[in-house]
DNA sequence: AAAATTTGGTTTATATTATAAACCGATTTA
DNA sequence: TAAATCGGTTTATAATATAAACCAAATTTT
């Protein structure tokens, strides 16, 4: 049987992949209110994603508050199909 | 977002659950070759599916030997199911 | 304009989970 | 009959997910 990769095997980090695989980008506030989750486990989830190399996080302004962007790289692409693939593979679909 | 059943998100219980769905019965030792995990992993997470009413443990023998078989129960397989769906919508497959 | 509140997060603590290691009784093999 | 193997279970440990506490800057209230 296939690995599935732990990294996103994670109910809020493949949300949060998901989301980010068609839209292309995302702020953090966006992707708090889309998956519900609260903002310390966002945070910490989003670092864990970033570290993977599978987003970029990016922290800008929009006026004067802060913003923080997250983008998926072509690694997080690629790791994100392999996983569904992986998925449908052991689920027998 | 749909939430995803967590008794099954995780990658031993469905395995588990995946074989069970088309075999309608399956034993112990057949389980632990098929996931290749650890007797004891396997262990605690069939205790949770059972305890979960998502399958039934028998215990019984084969010749002088102990042997132990689960079969998916009807929740199980509507658990299982409502998994995949939630799953697919998670995806956007 | 000072005080209180909100916004946009991060860090740290805690509960849960997954996993492996150690163990156990029965059976088979040497 | 002693040692190894089979079929597991129980217990300890490592990893994960999650929430709670916290913080600085901006905004709103008084």
């Amino acid at each position: 049987m296939k690995e599935l990769d732990p990294i996103l095997h994670s109910q809020l980090r493949l949300a949060v992949m998901s989301i980010l695989m068609s839209v292309d980008e995302a702020d953090f506030v966006y992707l708090k209110e889309k998956t519900e989750s609260t903002a310390g486990n966002l945070s910490v989830q989003l670092d864990k994603l970033s570290a993977a190399g599978y987003i970029t996080v990016t922290k800008g302004f929009a006026g004067k508050k802060t913003r923080t962007t997250c983008q998926v790289t072509p690694e997080g692409r690629k790791a994100f199909e392999e996983y569904v693939e992986a998925l449908k593979s052991f689920l027998n679909l």
